[in-house]
DNA sequence: ATGCCTAAGCCCCTTAGA
């Protein structure tokens, strides 16, 4: 079983795209982010066509999040992530959507990316991973298999960036944001990616500016995280690194694991 | 120190992205 993850900036500028990696990749799953567009522009019958069965949480211009899955009907347990305490302020931006597919429970995330830094969206990224990370322990306490994946917007190590000191200063790479994710692992969620790549140096976003594709100058931020009911059958994970070089690509790549049934 | 691209809105410039 293959479960896919895929910021494709814009389902509709993209969506040509999106639908030639299905078919040709053919995952069971797959995850999407920065849709970018209201629920009512959502293309869900330009998936039903190829077989694949959708569930989204749109918004206007940013942000949105979306389910497919190859043949059956995602069946969603989540939208948004719970507010850590009541007093919180609403949080109206479409980041998460969670769903159970073939028993496997799948959270698709878009994580604020949080620049400028300092200031109030990195504020705001460093409170929504603390609200992630209390979801994870929840989903975690279930006891089942499941996969936390999507744009994280951290790069985790220095050997997960091409040239670290040109990020130094990013909201990707601050110590309280590598923080924050490291006590995602730290709580024993396994890093797919990285598990089969320990040495780093695989990137899954490529700057459109500045030819950083033409130049390899990427990163890795896209993530997938899993229960120890999945990382037990993980058999493989990457990164499908053409489709970030051909027309009217996206900025990054989709990524995968595939799990022994 | 800044722009380099790209998408979307309601729109020919601004906002946001990373």
């Amino acid at each position: 079983m293959k479960i896919a993850s895929f910021n494709i900036n814009g389902v509709k500028a993209r969506l040509p795209r999106l639908l030639e990696w299905l078919v040709e990749t053919r995952p069971k799953v797959a995850c999407l982010q920065e849709v970018k567009s209201q629920d009512e522009g959502f293309p869900a019958e330009e998936f039903e066509k190829i077989g694949y069965h959708a569930i989204w949480h749109g918004q206007k211009s940013f942000n949105g999040v979306a389910i497919l899955a190859d043949g059956v009907k995602p069946i969603e347990t989540r939208r948004g992530l719970p507010k850590l305490n009541d007093s919180d302020p609403d949080d109206d931006h479409a980041r998460y959507l969670e769903a159970e597919v073939d028993g496997v429970r799948v959270a698709c995330i878009y994580l604020p990316n949080g620049n400028p830094q300092p200031g109030p969206k990195f504020d705001y990224k460093l409170a929504w991973m603390e609200r992630l990370r209390a979801r994870m322990r929840e989903l975690w306490a279930l006891e089942v298999p499941c996969a936390v994946v999507g744009d994280y917007n951290v790069i985790p190590h220095d050997n997960d960036v091409w040239a670290p000191k040109a990020m130094a200063d990013d909201a990707l790479m601050q110590p309280a944001s590598r923080d924050a994710y490291m006590r995602l692992l730290g709580d024993g969620w396994t890093d797919a990616l990285r598990t089969m790549n320990p040495r780093g140096g695989v990137w899954t976003y490529w700057d459109y500016q500045a030819g950083a594709w033409q130049r390899d100058h990427g990163f890795r931020i896209d993530h997938m995280l899993l229960s120890p009911e999945l990382a037990d059958r993980l058999v493989a994970a990457g990164v499908d690194k053409d489709y970030r070089g051909r027309e009217k690509a996206s900025d990054h790549a989709p990524v995968w694991f595939e799990i022994s049934a």
